[in-house]
RNA sequence: UGAACAGGUCGCCUUAUCGCUCUCCUCAACUUGGUUGGGAAGAGAGGAAAGUCCGGACAACACAGGGCGCCAGGCUCUGUGAAAGCAGAGGAGGCCCCGGGCAAACCAGGGUCUACAGAAAGUGCCACAGAAAAUAAACUUCCUAUGCCGCCGCUAAGGAGGUAGGUAAACCUACCUUCGUUAAGGCUUCGGCAGGUAAAGGUGAAAAGGUGGGGUAAGCGCCCACCGUUUAUAGCGGUGACGUUAUAAGCAAGGUAAACCUCCUGGGUUGUAAUGCCAUGUAUACCGGGGUAUGAGGGUUGCUCGCCCGAUCCCGGAGGGUAGGCAGCGUAGAUAAAUGAUAAGGGCCCGCUUAGGCGAGGUACAGAAUCCGGCUUACAGACCUGUUUUAUAA
């Protein structure tokens, strides 16, 4: 399996999920993003991810693409960091805060500190 | 060569690394079809993909009929197009410039613009300024013919003409001539009231035709001439919009229909969140209230009448379940939505600079969501064509 891959399987797309994270999801903060996470049910072979930038941020579809990008990228290139082995997978959604687009490095030193967070307070809940 | 305007075309590129979506081929694992993973090849945002303003394709539901509503279009001819629309040539009108004219809602020429049916069916609105913003009326000014009152005078007052002066005119003053009138009544001056007038009021985008003359107490298209203009009828010219001439009746109906509205022409309704199929789960259960073959309820284009079907239906409480996939859908094609990120280099533009060069400089507007054809709006910069114009060089 390719190291910094994004297939589709590990996108979150499910309705059902999505409302269910907004509604018990725990947040993590690594400005400029928000992360919200949940565990998955049982069976799940991945984590699973998302990207959102608010519309009334960001008027055009062009800005609001290239910022969902953007975190696209710099979680593809620092999903190691999540856990792996055998504990539950997470459903994660990435929210985009600011009401300025940032550049990639900002993302990626942002999107680095939510994932080590993310990581150490998944840890301690399961032990 | 520069600048302005109009029309058209294009609207960043290359390499490396790491990635994404689809198609197709191949290998491996599990295997009934197939699923998952690795690899190779190919394809992968726009001129506006945008606004969602029109027209169609496509789909579903309709398709006895009447009425009301809703939407779109609105000068003529020709070409093009499935239509919407677009292009060319014209007609009419608005605005601007220049000339003619004492002037004008005047005439001739040029430029430019026009969602260009109707403002003479009705309603609404028209800031500021202005007396007044549209039926008119009031105010200022003008008049005192007509009616009334008061006052003055009759040695008249006053009108008309002449002369002189101020001052050329208007106007005023003085003088001369002439007209004019005498008390139960008459005349006249001044003032007032009633009355007449919309002509004058310079503000305004717009003030109810213009000029000259007659007429009048003063005035008014009240009357006349010329000019302008509206409507109707007829003739002539033009495929036509329309133009022009004559006659008759007029001189108002200022603007706004991109306010409502009226007229004509066209249009079944709803839009891919349509719609069809598969899968999954179901409760025609329970409690309370109400309606019902004297027709509940449903269908029928937005509403209504009408028409058709027709026995269960509606409201509240408590509770249960689904919300997944495929087709629609495309040699871009998803469904929390691919077309990217990073690094280096190069174009182009800008600024600085001695030529070389330098720079944390700029590189727009903006991202498919069923698909086509238009319209509108946004846009750094580059190129081409045409017109106008200035300066420089040869």
């Amino acid at each position: 399996m390719k190291q910094h891959g994004f297939p589709k399987a590990t996108h979150l797309k499910s309705k059902k999920l999505i409302e269910r994270l907004f509604k018990e999801g725990e947040k993590v903060k690594g400005y400029p993003l928000l992360a919200v996470y949940t565990p998955i049910e049982p069976g799940a072979s991945t984590h699973q991810a998302g990207f959102s930038v608010s519309k009334r941020k960001f008027k055009h579809a062009v800005d609001r693409n290239l910022l969902k990008r953007r975190m696209r990228e710099a979680y593809r290139l620092n999903k190691h960091l999540l856990p792996g082995g055998e504990e539950p997978k997470l459903a994660i959604m990435f929210i985009y805060l600011p009401a300025k687009a940032a550049d990639f490095m900002q993302i990626e030193k942002g999107m680095q500190k939510a994932l080590t967070h993310l990581a150490y307070a998944h840890k301690k809940e399961n032990t």
